[in-house]
DNA sequence: CAGTAACTTTACTAAACAGTTTAGTAAGTT
DNA sequence: AACTTACTAAACTGTTTAGTAAAGTTACTG
């Protein structure tokens, strides 16, 4: 009885269990080459049981990027804690939440390569991650930037698109493109002199 | 006899013409979905011709990456001339030959988009890219951080990725996935501020 | 004028694709 | 036992695809 309950409390296992092979096998061939035959097989499931549980395969690739822009990267952080923290840290911590900690991590790349690469053919969810994931990250710096007592920001937006720029960079280069070879930058330095150069790095040597 | 001369000097004016074709589909379809015929309807050309100057699709479409990542966009810009101007006005120079000055603008934005995209099927294309788009860009970055008498960057590399990755950033959210609306950003101020932040903004109220 | 090279149109093959249908199975419910 | 729900495997339809082959067309060249 640790195993089953097949319809009773399930109701989405399936769905899930579709959403997960379909990231799989859009994350390793694009949209268009992902074909629902990979997907289904993927999935451990059957191709009608796909079309069961979506409509078809634009349903099924809009389900899956919309899963993801609905989980807000930061919303964990409560912006009172962040102010009492020295800006410092409080960037830092940021930083690494955005860019490896909790949250597996590569499944978050292959969602930022997918909106970039289908952005042409799915252009309305390009604009649901702008405004579910990217533009909750920047408003939340940008009232840090703003609020913070440690801030010398002369253009809170600017500093706050400017964080948030380097760190999707840094993920596109160094994870999405492989450029740890090419471009090396390790991702501790980064985020130090990131932050350094963001809150004047006056504060470091003392 | 104005129009023609169809094999004389027209060496590789059929492949030029093809590769225009490629980019407009590519751009549209993305890999996967921009048939063979679509390209060549595109192109002005029949199929058969297609194949007779490249091997397949994936030769087509590697050949067209390829063509992009040979022009560096900066190459025109001699290191002394940026050493000598004041490191702001160089920066902004810089900026604002990234983000649209010449070149065409939407097929170069388009060129990174595709490569993005087909990152995990052509990673050799991202390779490619890196090292021959994105690496100059920040040596030259670097070098101006670290030898321009203007600068007082602590760590040279990571202001050079920081200025390159903002505006790169910039692109994708406001070209690519077409944020102008979600997450305006002028692009003046979003390069006035850029520099401020990456050479102190001290000269800027004098 | 004959020849050649580059191209065209047309037609084709073999495979893959999205989506549907059919037939059948396993489980829980009444 | 009969019924319902949820699934599976497999075959099928009609379309689209990459890539090739054949035969005709155009224009330059000797």
């Amino acid at each position: 009885m640790a195993t089953k309950n097949k319809s009773t409390r399930n109701v989405s296992h399936k769905a899930e269990q579709i959403l997960a092979g379909a990231l799989q096998t859009f994350a390793t061939y694009g949209y268009a080459a992902a074909s629902m035959d990979r997907i289904a097989a993927a999935a451990g499931v059957s191709k009608p049981t796909l079309y069961n549980y979506f409509q078809d395969k634009e349903g099924l690739f809009k389900a899956l990027i919309n899963q993801f822009t609905q989980d807000k990267p930061m919303a964990v952080l409560e912006e009172s804690l962040l102010l009492q923290a020295p800006l410092r840290d409080s960037l830092k911590y940021l930083a690494s939440v955005l860019l490896d900690d909790f949250s597996d991590k590569q499944p978050r790349f292959t969602l930022i390569r997918l909106v970039i690469g289908e952005s042409e053919r799915f252009p309305d969810l390009a604009q649901t991650f702008l405004k579910n994931v990217h533009k909750p990250v920047l408003e939340k710096l940008s009232y840090l930037f703003t609020h913070h007592p440690d801030s010398k920001s002369a253009d809170p937006k600017v500093s706050a698109s400017m964080f948030a720029g380097s760190i999707m960079h840094y993920i596109i280069t160094q994870e999405i493109l492989q450029g740890r070879e090419i471009v090396p930058m390790e991702c501790d330095r980064f985020i130090d002199g990131l932050v350094n150069v963001l809150v004047g790095q006056l504060t470091s040597t003392e």
